[in-house]
Parts: C-alpha cells; structure tokens; sequence
DNA sequence: ATGTGAATGAGGTACGTGCCTCATGACCTT
DNA sequence: AAGGTCATGAGGCACGTACCTCATTCACAT
C-alpha cells in the first residue's frame, strides 16, 4: 500500500523542476516539446493524478459548474433544479460551486446566448438541458474551445462537442414499458400510446424502444397512436378524453411524454381509472398522485437526483482528467408503483 | 456568496487562540468548559463546518472505512464486495482507504472479533453487515465506545449503536413483488413464495409485505408457502421441482431469498418456464440469465453499487460530524426485466 | 563576441487543518 | 515564598498544489 505519487515525485523522476512539473500540467508556456514529453512520461509511469482538493484549494477558487435548466415546460425541469437546489451545501463542502439558471425551453437562442457568455476562467464546466439544434451545438463547440467542459443531460447531443452525456437509455425505457404491459395484460389488447412531441429525441427513443418490444414480445397487444400532446396538460386531458371515448375496450396506455396532470383527469373523469393498466414517465406531484389512486400502474423514472450526483461526479472526474475518459456510473431506470414509493 | 468559515474565523469570533480552537475540535485535553461553550458557540453562530479535505490532507492519513461482508453465503454479497473493489481507486483520490474483510456468514463470533480487532487510530468507520445476533450488538457497542462509526448495510440492526443503515426498505420490496404479480394475474391463481430462513429480518419484512399487499390488493391470488430454501441452490431447485409437481395450475413464483441458480434450474427443467410469472431478487448471474431466458420476469435488486457509493459518502459525513445526523439519500430499489437489464 | 529571448530552476507564499513545542500566566499546595 | 499543575497563547512545520518572482542557462542570430 504505497503513498499516492505527487508532483514533487513526477519532478524528480521527470529529472525537471517543479516549476517545469507546474506549467506541463496547468498548460502554461514556456516547455520545450521534448521536456513536455518527460513530464509525461513520468506522470504515466507513477500513474500520477492531480490531488483535486489540494489544488482547489491551493487556487482558491472553488470549482464552478452552471447547470442551464428548461423553465416554464414541466415538472420533471423544476425536480431537477430542485435536485441541483439540495446538493448545492453538500458541494460547497467539496469546494464546488453550483451555479442554476433556468432558460426558456426550446430557446435555443436563448440557450446558446448563455453558453457564449460564459467566462472559463469563472466557470469550469456546463451542463445544458437540450434539444438538438444547430445554435447550442455550436456554441457548445465554442465554450468546448474556450476551455470549458460540456456535459447533456437528459437529453444527448451526440454530434456535438459534449464530453460527457448524463441521462438514462431511453430505447431500454420504452423497452421496459411494452415489457410490464404485455405482462399485465396476458390476454392482449389495444393500448394507446401518447406523447410529447416525436421531434424530441427521448420520447423518439422511448417509442422505438416500445414499438419494437411490443412486436416482437406480444404480438396480441396492438397499438394504437402515438398521439401527440406537447407535454400539455388541457390537450393531453383532451387527446386521453376522446381515446377513451372511442376506444371502449382500450386496455392500456402508455403516456411517454409529459402532461400527466391531464392523463389523470381524463382517466378520473371518465370513470375507468383503474380499469386500465397505465404506464407513465417521471415521479412528479402529478404521477405521484395518479399511482397513489391508482390511475397509474407504474411510472419510470429519470431519477434527477442521481443524476445530478453524476453530473457533479462527472465534473470533478473531468476537471482531473481533462482528456480521458473517466469511469462512471450509468444512470438507471427508476421503476415506481404506488408501493415502493419514496 | 461569501466564503466558508474557518478554524481562524472561529478563534477571533471566540476570542480565543488558533490552538484552543483545535483542542476544542478534536477533543483534546487542556480546556476550561467554560472555554470550550464559548468555542462551541462560535461555530455554531458561523455555521463553521471543518474542511475534510484540508484535514485528512494535514493529519496525513487517510479515512480508513473497514467493511464487513459475509463469505461463501450468497452471489449477492459476492457482487457488494466487488462494489467495494470498484470503489476503491476513486474513494483513494478522495483520501479514503477501503478495506474489506469477508467473513465467514452468520458467524456471529468471527464478526464480532474482527469488530474488536479495530483499532481507532487505524479505522475511523465499520460498515457490517450481519443478522440479528448479541454478540454483533454488543461488539457494536464497544467499537461506538471506542470512538468508531459503526453502520449496518444492507440489513439493520434497530436496537445497536450503529449510527446509520444503508439498505432498502424491505417491506416496500415485497409489496412491490406482490403489487407487479397481482398485475401479472388479472385473473388470479396460485402463487409460491419461496424464502431463504425467515429468521432473516430482511426476508422475513419482505414476506410480510408481500401478504399484506397481496391480500389487501388482489383477493384473487392465494399464497402457497412460505417454504424456506435457505439461499441455497439444490435445495430451492428441489423446493420449487416440487411445488412446480404439485400444483400444475401453479401461476408464479415470488422467490425473496437467494439461491436462484437452483429456482432457475427447477423452471427450465419442468419445462414450464415462461408459463410462470417469477420474481425473484438481487441482479446476479443467475437472475440475468433468468431474465434473459425468459424463466425470471422481475428482479428486485438492492444496488449494491449504490449501496457502497452510500456508505462511503455517509463516512465522510459521520466523520464530518460524529454527532448529527446527516442528510442521505435512500437506497431505491431497483427493478429490472430482461429490457432494462444494465 | 554580444545581445536576445525562450526554457528552466530555485524558492517563496498561500490554501485550511492537524499536531507539535515552548512560553506565559493563573491558581493551588505545602 | 517556593514549587507544582493547568489553561492558554504563539508559532512553526507538514500535507499537495497553484502561482508568483527572480536568477540562471542555453541556443541562436547579429
């Protein structure tokens, strides 16, 4: 059980100074190339790393990361700035600063506006809630340049010059949906399916994902839709309304988007609640309530405090290694039924 | 945004020296009470917290966290101990020296030695996990006295010194099961539970979950058993080839114990694999395979990746502050079908 | 040969805390 | 009054890193 390798051990088997040491790992000039290569060499041979809370705090300055939340488009947003919220004093002790601010959703302008005006000498690392647009992908390309580390969650940009993306697999969601509804309905079926809006990519993934297992796993069960509500609740509540009515023997509904709020008054309204098994996604007071009544069979959840955890894990681990990829837990599929809720 | 508090802030707000500070702070001898109120309330009015970082970087030794996991029981806890491993470099670059022991299961004797063997100058915390026995409790006890944070994972034990329990919450697993079977079958039928030792607390919380749940939800389904297989692979494979003989119309299966190697074997040897809903717990090989095969439909799993994540964290908290309580977040429990598999 | 600029070394201070030594003063015992 | 004990202050060194200044070396061009 030998002591971790410090600069001081990487000087000395680098044959340089400390000085040198310094300014090949912070990037400053002033190193010939092939003194640059000792330095690393030597920083691969000890398998040396940065200590993160030395040099935080020898630099005085804590590490930065601003979360860019959607505002004023559904509840899951707001748990998750709640979630960024509770961790902030836990963070603060770990000499990490987060930074909230919530952006208009789908505002891409507005988003990029954001990214352009951050300073990396103020701020280390982003972590933006996005659609895929050409305006964030370039300006995420721009903060990339300036030095600042980009993290997707929820959603991934993957042209883009992300490092990192946080966010759960959501064809295996979709998946996981046309599982625990063919289970629950042995006989077969038709079960409707609503979303938000298929030009966003996780409720694309999620329908893919439902479609295909459905297919291929309980070809008894037909679907009907997607239709869609834009993450609404009056015209989710509508669309749900005129399903229900026209569909005496619907058997099912998968709701991928948002817009529970008006999946549950539908239901409620028009007296089958609970008649039909209902999937639906992300625990908000809403979904909450439809599984406490039982509107809701199961809800699948993003978890948004397990993923700020790994965002703030993510930040750290990049801040270190600001090339290489960093071990990381993956974010798991919440699956929620009125009795093992938290 | 101001900054921390530190020991400096809290001498001159107290009106006293650096060094009686630190007395005060780590318990040292040499201070008047009268003295030390006054310090007290100093941190207290500035919300002063001591630095981890800076402070295991000053004493030059690291938090050393000693875990106890059971050996030759289960795959379960064969997959916390490789969690352990896992952790082990990341928790390292945050000054935290895992240590594991496994020993041997429900050797109640052999635990509470290696418990007494912790020298507090060499283990700030112990992280155990054992069944309900006195002489666990009292080498808790006595490991508390010492100036040691016991916790308990995985499962509890309510009347200890243990300062915290990781783990899930049991009863809410086995009305989870009970809640998907009762869903599984709409029409009702026979279903077998099958448990390792009911003098297990976990697997007995989990039972009584299940029937409460069960019986109050869905009237339809009757309960065969519980029969004990105590988490062991020929015996379960033996107990559910029977159960599987004597009922024919037998529906599903709701195994809260291990041995799922033996459940699984018993399943596709009847040839009724897939015709039965099983639940079964913890991600292991053998519940993936079952998942995979169709022989398993759900599996409960603790995490135990979130688990150790849990008690790591939950260390560094204790350590920050032996007395409070500190904020945590609960272990949820994970389900998975074969399409969420991770 | 001399100047120029870049590369490098040497060494300091700082961050917040732990832990050590030594000096001082107060109060108590004999 | 002398000696002892105890509470406290003052200060330093250490941990691993960042960042600063200043001096020195070396290569190259003039």
């Amino acid at each position: 059980m030998r002591r971790r390798a410090t600069v001081h051990d990487v000087a000395r088997a680098a044959g340089v100074s400390l000085a040198t040491v310094d300014r090949v790992l912070n990037g400053r000039p002033g190193v010939r190339a092939a003194t640059a290569e000792k330095v690393e060499a030597a920083i691969a041979q000890l398998g040396f790393s940065r200590d993160l809370n030395a040099s935080l705090m020898a630099r005085a300055r804590d590490l930065s990361v601003v979360f860019f939340i959607p505002d004023g488009s559904n509840e899951f947003m707001d748990s998750l700035a709640q979630a960024v919220e509770r961790r902030s004093a836990s963070a603060l002790a770990d000499r990490m600063h987060l930074d909230m601010r919530r952006v208009r959703a789908l505002d891409a302008e507005a988003l990029a506006e954001g990214l352009d005006g951050l300073d990396p000498r103020q701020c280390d690392c982003a972590v933006v809630v996005s659609s895929d647009e050409p305006k964030v992908i370039s300006a995420i390309e721009a903060a990339h340049r300036r030095g600042i580390v980009v993290m997707t969650l929820v959603s991934d940009l993957p042209g883009s010059a992300r490092q990192r993306f946080i966010g759960i697999d959501n064809v295996a969601a979709g998946r996981t949906a046309a599982s625990l509804l063919g289970r629950f309905l042995p006989g077969g079926g038709k079960v409707a399916v609503v979303a938000g809006s298929l030009h966003l990519r996780d409720h694309a993934e999620r329908l893919e994902g439902f479609e295909a297992a459905l297919g291929a796993e309980f070809p008894a069960i037909s679907i009907i839709g997607p239709v869609e509500g834009h993450d609404e609740r009056t015209e989710t509540a509508a669309i749900v309304a005129r399903l229900l009515a026209r569909h005496a023997d619907l058997a099912g509904i998968y709701n991928l988007g948002a817009g529970n709020a008006g999946l549950v008054e539908a239901l409620e309204a028009s007296g089958r609640a609970g008649a039909l098994r209902v999937i639906a996604h992300e625990l908000t007071a809403s979904t909450r309530a439809g599984l406490r009544s039982g509107a809701i069979d199961v809800v699948l959840d993003q978890n948004p405090d397990g993923e700020i955890r790994e965002a703030i894990a993510a930040a750290r681990a990049l801040a270190l290694q600001a090339g290489r990829a960093a071990a990381a837990d993956a974010i798991e599929i919440g699956i929620f039924l009125r009795d093992n809720l938290r």
